[in-house]
RNA sequence: GCCCCCAUCGUCUAGCGGCCCAGGACGUGGCCCUCUCAAGGCCAAAACAGGGGUUCGAGUCCCCUUGGGGGCACCA
């Protein structure tokens, strides 16, 4: 089995190719065929000099490596289509030799005109045939006298072609509906509807993936196909992916919107917003695929396991970043400490903070449950690794009580706290209890104030735990100028 | 305008004629746990777009309507 993800360097890679080229890669990984990255890059006016390495990263990222491409070779090269003129000159050639295809001399604007006649009297625009007519030796020698020219592909007239979905079904069209599309540029250069069916032919692509964007132009690339006399490889139309609302695709403004909300479309920007690749592929793979009625959690082992290619759905699939964060949660909850610790440094470093690895091992057991993203690891251990905290005062009075109170409530708290050789769950928490009730007070109430007091945050790990992670001494630093901040207000 | 595709909870989906007064997940609400926040556990509300057929029987098959998406380039 030999699969190609085969994307145009035009912009940016989106969640669409992602998913695209996952689904390739693991057709490839489950059946030991191969993967193959083929860039598409025959409209040179579109071609965006930064996209090609941006998918190389995003790919990479995803943890998707290919068997054949551009940059690793292989042995049906070139993959890069702007590489592979003379073929698609001579595939061309063999279709006007056979009577499958005709030169073209109709000039651009003449076309244009046509078009807009044909749309004002509500027709579907189409080449109106000028050129079809042409004698083939006299429209041979025009080309030979160096006459510019592009070549059309004939399509038959009357009667009707049927093609095969592999997820939807037949479809079947009428033959005059298929327009005698240009398959080879005046500038030699094969359009899509040639370079890509006689690449595949070449390649030996057996199942083709690509949006349903194709579905239109699918009875046309059969009919080219089979005009060389090939056999079609197998065809997945996939569905189109659409914004949250449900309504209609994502467009530019929208996508810079989301970025403000903490989300993108873009593969390669989910990493610095916190994602872990796995979560991502467990996200995507499931937008139009399904295992079963109940399992949602995947890793790319499994993945490469139980992917089926008969359990695509056909309809279009609104994107929804709250599931994204819900299996990101859970990919970071099933990854080792050592794993997490690795992946969350580099956000603290990102944040000024010089986290080493022996306490970000420390901590990584009190956050793993408690944060969605990676970068929010920052904000809620942040603390760890400053040499001070400074908690507004507020947070300090205990509700209820006034701020002279509090200080003395933090007194006693520290009398007890110094008077243990060292502070932990173990030897704190039962002293501290037992002075709480001593005291008249609600556990949340005192371990309120100690929060504020030693992490500088309302909202923390468990507060014994990260004093131990702390330190005797810097607690018990930390609570005495907490002390001074309420006597001082 | 013409052509093609799609149609189950708000969203992602399971369902391939009787197992379905429709199952799972996210999100939402409630409860439990609890030093904060999470995580976790339990519970709840929430859908077969509408109308015709076919059939003993339809979410499942066919047709129409409606809605949505895509295409109609010397772009992919």
């Amino acid at each position: 089995m030999r699969v190609r993800f085969a994307p145009s360097p035009t912009g940016r890679m989106h969640l669409g190719s992602g998913r695209m080229a996952l689904y390739n890669y693991l057709l490839a990984r489950k059946t030991g065929g191969q993967f193959i990255l083929r860039v598409e890059d025959t409209d040179q006016r579109r071609y965006v000099p930064t996209a090609e390495q941006e998918l190389y990263d995003g790919m990479h990222w995803l943890g998707l490596q290919w068997d054949e491409g551009p940059d690793v070779g292989g042995p049906y090269g070139p993959y890069r289509q702007s590489e592979r003129k003379e073929i698609y000159q001579q595939h061309a050639k063999m279709l006007i030799d056979s009577g499958h295809a005709y030169y073209c001399f109709c000039a651009p604007e003449r076309l244009e005109r046509v078009r807009q006649e044909q749309m004002k009297r509500k027709e579907q625009p189409h080449y109106d045939g000028t050129c079809r007519a042409l004698d083939p030796a006299e429209a041979a020698a025009r080309v030979a006298a160096g006459e510019r020219h592009v070549v059309r592909f004939k399509t038959p007239k009357e009667g009707t072609t049927t093609v095969v979905d592999e997820i939807r079904g037949a479809i079947t069209v009428q033959n005059s509906s298929i327009d005698d599309q240009i398959i080879l540029r005046s500038d030699g250069l094969g359009v899509y509807h040639l370079a890509a069916m006689v690449d595949d032919h070449l390649m030996k692509i057996t199942h083709v993936f690509r949006g349903s964007e194709w579905l239109p132009s699918f009875p046309l690339h059969h009919l080219i196909i089979r005009a060389f006399g090939w056999e079609p490889p197998k065809f997945y139309h996939l569905s189109v992916f659409l914004k949250p609302s449900g309504k209609g695709k994502m467009s530019k403004r929208e996508a810079a919107d989301l970025m403000k909300d903490g989300f993108s479309i873009f593969v390669k920007d989910f990493e610095e917003l916190g994602y872990l690749p796995e979560a991502v592929v467990n996200w995507i793979v499931l937008m139009g695929w399904s295992y079963d009625d109940h399992t949602e959690f995947f890793t790319m082992q499994d993945l490469i396991e139980k992917f089926s290619l008969d359990r695509f759905n056909p309809s279009p699939a609104a994107i929804n970043f709250s599931k994204l964060d819900h299996f990101n949660g859970l990919h970071i909850r099933s990854l080792s400490h050592e794993d997490l610790a690795r992946r969350i440094k580099p956000f603290f470093l990102k944040a000024g903070i010089q986290a080493d690895d022996a306490r970000l091992l420390r901590i990584v057991p009190l956050i793993q449950h408690r944060i969605g993203t990676l970068d929010e690891a920052v904000d809620m251990a942040g603390f760890f690794f400053r040499d001070e905290v400074t908690p507004p005062v507020e947070d300090l009075v205990i509700q209820g009580l006034s701020a002279a109170q509090s200080a003395q409530v933090a007194r006693r708290c520290l009398e007890v706290l110094k008077g243990l050789p060292e502070i932990n769950v173990e030897t704190a928490e039962e002293p501290m209890r037992a002075l709480v009730e001593a005291l008249g007070l609600k556990p949340g109430q005192v371990f309120g104030l100690l929060r504020s007091a030693v992490t500088g945050q309302r909202v923390s790990p468990p507060l014994f735990e990260s004093m131990a992670v702390i330190g005797r001494e810097k607690v018990l630093e930390r609570i005495e100028r907490a002390i001074r901040l309420l006597e001082g207000m």
